[in-house]
DNA sequence: AATCTATCCAACCGCTTTTAA
DNA sequence: GTTAAAAGCGGTTGGATAGAT
């Protein structure tokens, strides 16, 4: 590299975090925030850059991260967004509580670009390939896996060019409130399956959330800084902040029901798929910096500086919710 | 058991955009 | 209006690990 980056001319250490690393810069923001990135390292003992911190906290240590296998829904959710919005993870992201652009993106790239491809569908394009690779693949999908049913062959139409509804114009879901309520095709129409009876992704239901109005609040907090809300790129972050103030439910009655089904959703529904449970348990790590974190909050009043939840719920009631059953959320 | 290969994912790099002075 | 710093983003890399031989 000619250029060489600002770990390298200021002799920061890079590569893996320790866990002493991970503690301080927890630690630091548990108690003040992050405030500028660039100052992080220096206030939190790390011989770090900004840049790196700010990342880890991003990718790794934020306590509403989700974490754990990437769900069937999830996975045709950005399917289905990559079609409209190509390698924008950030904003694919956004749509995924929980997940982080860097997660989506690892997720694309490992495993979806290779599903396609066997399913003769090219992942850049999301058209048919020129020369189906799926004439090598297995005739019948008789194996049955976490992933065996693959509905987003069904997502994309392939007779017609992809085209974005005519509210996806412009900035690309700079505002979910431009989004449409519904009638986006999710699943496209003619798959044989009425589109009520499947899951359609939050942000296609009325009411979701606004992320203007999240945005406006994460600014605020960057004016008056809110100690233990983590600033992050995403509207993700603020989204499952909100879940980690254990507002558990819903987006004003509109939520990714993935993440929303508990254990008990998971054993009474019998038919989501194991993953649920594992990802359940993926959810610990997380668990552990939500309590620092909400203990660090509620020293401070964060919370109430954080804002209500945005998902407007306070009661504590989990609410769980039958993955089948989403025409309810619209 | 040892070695090789493929895969995954955390972290880095550098460019672009936004914000503040 | 200009400039520099900070933040955000997407592409890429390299180390760890699982699986195959």
């Amino acid at each position: 590299m000619a250029k060489q980056s600002c770990c390298h001319k200021k002799k920061l250490r890079r590569g893996l975090w320790s866990p002493e690393e991970d503690e301080k810069l927890m630690n630091h923001i548990a108690q003040y925030g992050h405030g500028c990135w660039s100052s992080v390292p220096k206030l939190a003992g790390l011989e770090r850059c900004g840049k790196s911190c700010r990342l880890r906290w991003i990718n790794y240590l934020r306590p509403d991260l989700k974490r754990g296998t990437f769900s069937q829904e999830e996975e045709d959710l950005i399917i289905h967004l990559h079609s409209l919005l190509g390698n924008k993870w950030s904003q694919i992201a956004a749509q995924l509580p929980g997940r982080t652009d860097n997660e989506v993106k690892n997720f694309w790239n490992s495993y979806i670009k290779k599903r396609l491809r066997e399913r003769g569908i090219d992942p850049a394009t999301h058209q048919p390939l020129a020369e189906p690779a799926a004439a090598t693949a297995p005739a019948s999908t008789t194996t049955v896996s976490r992933r065996a049913v693959f509905g987003d062959v069904d997502l994309i139409p392939t007779t017609t060019p992809i085209q974005a509804p005519s509210s996806f114009e412009g900035p690309m879901l700079d505002g979910v409130t431009k989004l449409p309520a519904v009638d986006m095709d999710w699943p496209v129409p003619g798959d044989g399956v009425p589109s009520s009876s499947l899951p359609r992704p939050c942000y296609l239901q009325g009411g979701c959330f606004d992320i203007g109005a999240l945005q406006q609040q994460q600014h605020c907090g960057s004016i008056v800084p809110a100690p233990v809300v983590p600033s992050a790129s995403s509207s993700s972050t603020l989204t499952s902040m909100a879940e980690a103030e254990h507002c558990n439910t819903n987006i004003t009655g509109g939520s990714l029901p993935w993440l929303e089904l508990g254990a008990n959703a998971v054993a009474d529904a019998g038919h989501v798929d194991s993953c649920y449970a594992g990802a359940l348990d993926e959810l610990r790590w997380s668990e552990y910096f939500d309590s620092a974190f909400q203990a660090a909050a509620s020293q401070q009043g964060a919370l109430q500086a954080a804002g209500q939840c945005v998902y407007g719920g306070k009661d504590d009631v989990p609410v769980h919710f039958d993955v089948h059953g989403l025409s309810n959320w619209c």
